[in-house]
RNA sequence: CGGGGAGUGGCUCAGCCUGGUAGAGCACCUGGUUCGGGACCAGGGGGUCGGAGGUUCAAAUCCUCUCUCCCCGACCA
């Protein structure tokens, strides 16, 4: 039995000044976790109970779709540099060198492993599909670690990687995934949504996130409360109503007209009298990207038109060109448009037809709004002058029409018209249809059917285990405390004789813990002489999801059960205990 | 990496501006009184003031450098 008294519960009356979210400072007042250094945290006792049922969950429900591995940390430069990650990862990832002077690098994840089993092994798509997991440390150098444990340098993640015989495969592989992470948060008792992601500039198809709404986090999701839609900002989409677009002047050609000193979107609106809807946003950019070979750098014009009235996306605009992207300088404007900034516009430039092609030509990417709209107002490349009768595809020509466009709250659902919100989250899950990017790089090759040499498809999925545990601090905790669910609390009962000098008490708290630990409950019974008051402040702090109360009632044969989430306080007889608590929770606190 | 803040007993912080015996509350130890929501009284232990250098008769305090931590941003397959 656990007795209290006996162990090492560190609780703190105040948090440390350097917390700042609630997962944080609870997590530590509970004497769960102290910190090592930025982002690099040590789990005491109830950490590393409540941490071993979450994995116990995690790997009970992964077995049954695959089969646990455990891979080094400690990789070797070659591997990452086979799959190109060695120079991709950049300062994020941890690198030392051994003694004989060789680079070596702590796995952010595995794929490299994996594939490199897979690719040594693997001989027949009679021995896929595989689906190979493992639970184990990652390393991120991050840049700027924080909020406790919901951003660092070392954690836990478990990690899967499916490899299938051609996409089908991997799409069946995707499906148990999914159905698979949502049992598993089902049961750590987490209110999540799983949100349409962004698949990034790794080339996949597919992706999910399964987030949890809190405002500690650091994704912005997009949701309907009206119907089921939701999704990362980087992919969320919303419905436009219909603008009216602007009769032709004229001869319908594009028009100058004199905009003195008018720069902004709302001063040439106003000024020419009509909706910014109707006008064109220039945002000049430069993308730079190191030459791998020659090591230069070579940087080229994007050029991007919204709505007036719209935000640039920057998430949807990096996963549209694949680097990164600043403003252009004055000195770049004006060689690209021959023009001050507060005039551009996309005439009388010659745009790359193909992102990928044309290389040596700037960019011209259009958001979606502007596809099909005639008629517009945009700058003319001069001082003082805009054009009118804009017609995207008529009067210039888009490299492409891409998806820029940041959604903001309120505007319509793309599925039902309801009205949608923005909420700060935090991602716990991540599924992802890689495709043959490991494999194919790293000469992964297996013999179909009819003796044809094929590359495996892969998919990757992981759970970061904390992120569990502060996800589900973060959406339960009051100003004393918080409570966590059942499944995963360190102890599911806390059993508090009032007073321990008293024999009778004792007697009956201990024979009382006994009982509920035979029934299969984790039970720990505070058995400290300690003053009631310091107990109750305790048993709310640390997270535990039901107290029992064993006080002078128990000559009457009743005790209170006290739930943490309500403080909803019953009185039921000792013999009825057991029972009690089968039902309690099985309803899951 | 840019901007901001902070390092003084285990924790939270005061003292620094204006240099002169290192403080408070909580925690801890001993004794006593208490005992259903972080008790009270008495006594006690514990700090190279993040580190290095400098100015000064004298530095927690002033100056220079440096390390660490936190926050905002950049970044985050």
């Amino acid at each position: 039995m656990h007795r209290w008294s006996e162990l090492f519960i560190p609780t703190l009356r105040e948090a440390p000044a350097d917390a700042e979210v609630a997962s944080h400072k609870f997590l530590v007042r509970a004497g769960y976790i102290r910190q090592l250094a930025a982002g690099i945290y040590s789990y005491l006792f109830l950490g590393n109970r409540s941490f071993n049922k979450i994995v116990a969950i995690v790997r009970q429900e992964m077995d049954k779709i695959g089969q646990e591995f455990f891979l080094p940390a400690l990789h070797p430069r070659e591997l990452w540099e086979a799959s190109g990650r060695w120079a991709l990862m950049g300062d994020n990832l941890f690198r030392l060198k051994d003694r004989k002077g060789a680079d070596m690098c702590l796995g952010m994840t595995e794929e490299e492993v994996m594939t490199e089993i897979a690719r040594k092994e693997l001989r027949s798509y009679k021995q896929l599909p595989q689906i190979w997991y493992q639970i184990a440390p990652k390393f991120r150098d991050e840049p700027r670690p924080k909020s406790g444990l919901l951003r660092v340098r070392q954690f836990m993640m478990k990690d899967a990687y499916s490899f299938d015989i051609d996409v089908a495969g991997l799409d069946v592989s995707y499906k148990k995934h999914y159905d698979t992470y949502c049992r598993i948060f089902d049961r750590c008792g987490l209110k999540y949504m799983v949100v349409e992601a962004d698949s990034g500039a790794m080339g996949g198809k597919e992706s999910h996130e399964f987030m949890v709404r809190t405002p500690a986090g650091e994704d912005q999701i997009v949701s309907c409360d009206g119907c089921n839609y939701a999704a990362n900002m980087e992919k969320a989409t919303s419905k436009l109503w219909p603008v009216d677009d602007l009769a032709a002047e004229g001869d319908g050609k594009p028009l100058e007209v004199h905009t003195p000193g008018q720069k902004t979107i709302e001063d040439v609106a106003k000024y020419l009298g009509v909706s910014p809807k109707n006008k064109i946003k220039t945002l000049a950019l430069m993308a730079e990207e190191k030459d791998e070979k020659t090591g230069k750098t070579k940087s080229r014009g994007i050029v991007v038109l919204m709505r007036g009235d719209h935000q640039l996306n920057e998430a949807k605009l990096n996963g549209a060109v694949a680097v990164a992207t600043r403003p252009m300088e004055e000195g770049e404007i004006k060689a690209l448009f021959k023009s001050p900034a507060g005039y551009l516009g996309p005439v009388g430039i010659e745009w790359a037809r193909d992102l990928k092609k044309d290389t040596h030509l700037p960019v011209l990417l259009v958001d979606k709004a502007l596809e099909g709209r005639t008629n517009l107002i945009g700058g003319a490349n001069k001082e003082d002058y805009h054009l009118k009768n804009l017609t995207p595809g008529v009067n210039f020509h888009p490299t492409a029409y891409v998806d820029l466009r940041a959604v903001t709250a309120g505007e319509a659902c793309p599925n039902c018209g309801n009205a949608l919100r923005i909420d700060p989250a935090v991602e716990i899950g991540h599924i992802f249809k890689l495709g043959d990017r490991y494999t194919q790089k790293m000469g992964a090759r297996v013999l179909d059917k009819n003796g044809k040499e094929v590359t495996p498809i892969m998919g990757c999925y992981g759970i970061g285990i904390e992120r569990i545990l502060t996800a589900a601090v973060e959406q339960s905790n009051d100003e004393n405390g918080f409570w966590l669910p059942p499944s995963i609390a360190p102890f599911e009962i806390v059993v508090t004789p009032i007073n321990v000098k008293d024999e009778t008490l004792l007697r009956a708290a201990i024979d009382l813990a006994a009982q509920l630990e035979a029934a299969g409950f984790d039970v720990i019974l505070d058995d400290r002489d300690e003053r009631p008051g310091v107990k109750f402040k305790d048993a709310d702090l640390v997270g535990i999801p039901f107290r029992i109360n064993v006080g002078r009632k128990v000559t009457e044969g009743t005790v209170e059960v006290v739930l943490r989430s309500t403080r909803e306080l019953r009185d039921v007889t000792i013999s009825a205990v057991v029972e009690h608590f089968r039902g309690a929770l099985r309803a899951q606190a």
